[in-house]
DNA sequence: CGAAAACTGTGTCCGATGGACACTGATGAT
DNA sequence: ATCATCAGTGTCCATCGGACACAGTTTTCG
């Protein structure tokens, strides 16, 4: 109804018609979106400004609202270009189990790459096509199990909760190299000095610091899940 | 070893060495945070900055400063007052499952009561003596299970992971009486006119909208994961 | 063919943000 | 009594998102 919320719809929904007369333009969104992922992949998403963003397209910065409505509906925009494409259906129709898991692993890889997308995607906001894509695909994976639509849309949540929970974990451990001795030190040492106060965080540290990382916590969970859902699935089946 | 670092680890860990000389201060870590959680309760934490927060408190802004390094550290205090002490242990000392039922329960409560929690704790960071309560009262309650230590963080990270997405969700759909309108109205417009390219979203979301809310949603996965939890555990044992 | 309309990109301005720094006072140890 | 120490303030700055008016360009219509 209001015109600016369907602004915002049509951005990312489209239709995107195209002007007829006066120049012709020369950007687009790709190009913006893309110049904004290219900042957040590199430098986070705290980089990315209007300015930062037009300053990599050599263009100014208020050359940008003629695209874009605000700060919001570009990263909106960026979300879909960084989330891409949904995978394909894998597998056979009756394998919910591998299709969930195969899923849940491409979503995670699509999270390691784009890191910044945790911090873009909190908080209420409009997913775009690529994005229902990807949950239509899960949803599909539990057709023909007994689960209602209800719990079909919870389960879904839940494998997403998971893999944001391990992208977090993951980031928070520090892959790039030296982020690491910046949180992961300093918590070290707390454990050294505060560590009788928590022993079963001591003693589970101790036995996590093993090699396999953030792979096998990303299976760990996944496994129970799918062993959750298993369980019912077959509860309902029986 | 950096003094940055450390002052940082200081501020919420301790010690606070109260100077001898000079004027006594006339605030204290603890009415800033507060002040600030007020404001993020009501506001989000976007409306939280350094003079909003000094105005509530009839000072300057740049007296927060004497007392907080930045308006990271303000956060990271705000949420460890949030947070609030972890529950004590409730149960049995075998009864895992109630415990961590009881424990996701109440932090869900925690989410639900300050929901720019989700916001604040995105990305690394430093925790807090009361946080690391709470994951060591988690952790406590699966001594005596055959899980490793690595598993049990899994475990962990899983559970949070479930209840932070169960909170992002139930906060998106809108409890707060009219955001339902700006975010749950859109996408149902969208339904209407893409829903054929989204077909088992759809079908999912019709059946979804019952009663029940977002209570059944936690529980829905929470169940999953502590079945999940509860077969490894078993298969361990046995 | 010419004029008007529509559109693009730019320059300038604004309020708010986080933060640096120098300064004035107040206080307590010596 | 003195003086180092510390609290709160005032001023200044870069940057942020964004509003707005303007100049230049292109297409359509009279």
């Amino acid at each position: 109804m209001s015109d600016e919320a369907s602004a915002r719809v049509r951005l990312l929904w489209g239709p995107h018609p195209k002007p007829s007369r006066g120049p012709k333009p020369a950007l687009s969104l790709d190009r913006i979106a893309q110049a904004g992922v290219g900042i957040a992949d590199t430098e986070g998403l705290g980089a990315v400004s209007m300015q930062r963003v037009a300053g990599q397209l050599d263009f100014t910065k208020m050359s940008l609202y003629r695209y874009v409505p605000g700060k919001a509906e570009l990263v909106a925009l960026m979300v879909e270009a960084a989330i891409g494409e949904a995978p394909p259906r894998t597998g056979a129709g009756g394998d919910w189990r591998g299709q969930l898991g195969d899923w849940a692993h491409r979503l995670g890889e699509v999270f390691a790459q784009h890191p910044w997308l945790l911090d873009a995607t909190v908080g209420p906001r409009l997913p775009g096509p690529r994005e229902l894509t990807w949950m239509e695909r899960a949803l599909a994976a539990l057709d023909g199990t007994g689960l209602t639509g209800a719990e079909r849309m919870d389960a879904l949540v839940l494998l997403v909760g998971h893999v944001r929970g391990i992208v977090a974990q993951s980031r928070a451990a520090g892959p790039a190299g030296e982020p690491e001795a910046r949180f992961l030190a300093p918590l070290a040492e707390l454990m050294r000095t505060h560590g009788a106060d928590y022993p079963a965080l001591t003693a589970a540290m101790a036995s996590a610091a093993q090699p396999g990382g953030h792979d096998r916590a990303l299976d760990f969970g996944l496994n129970r899940i799918l062993d959750g859902l298993g369980a019912l699935i077959a509860q309902r089946a029986g």
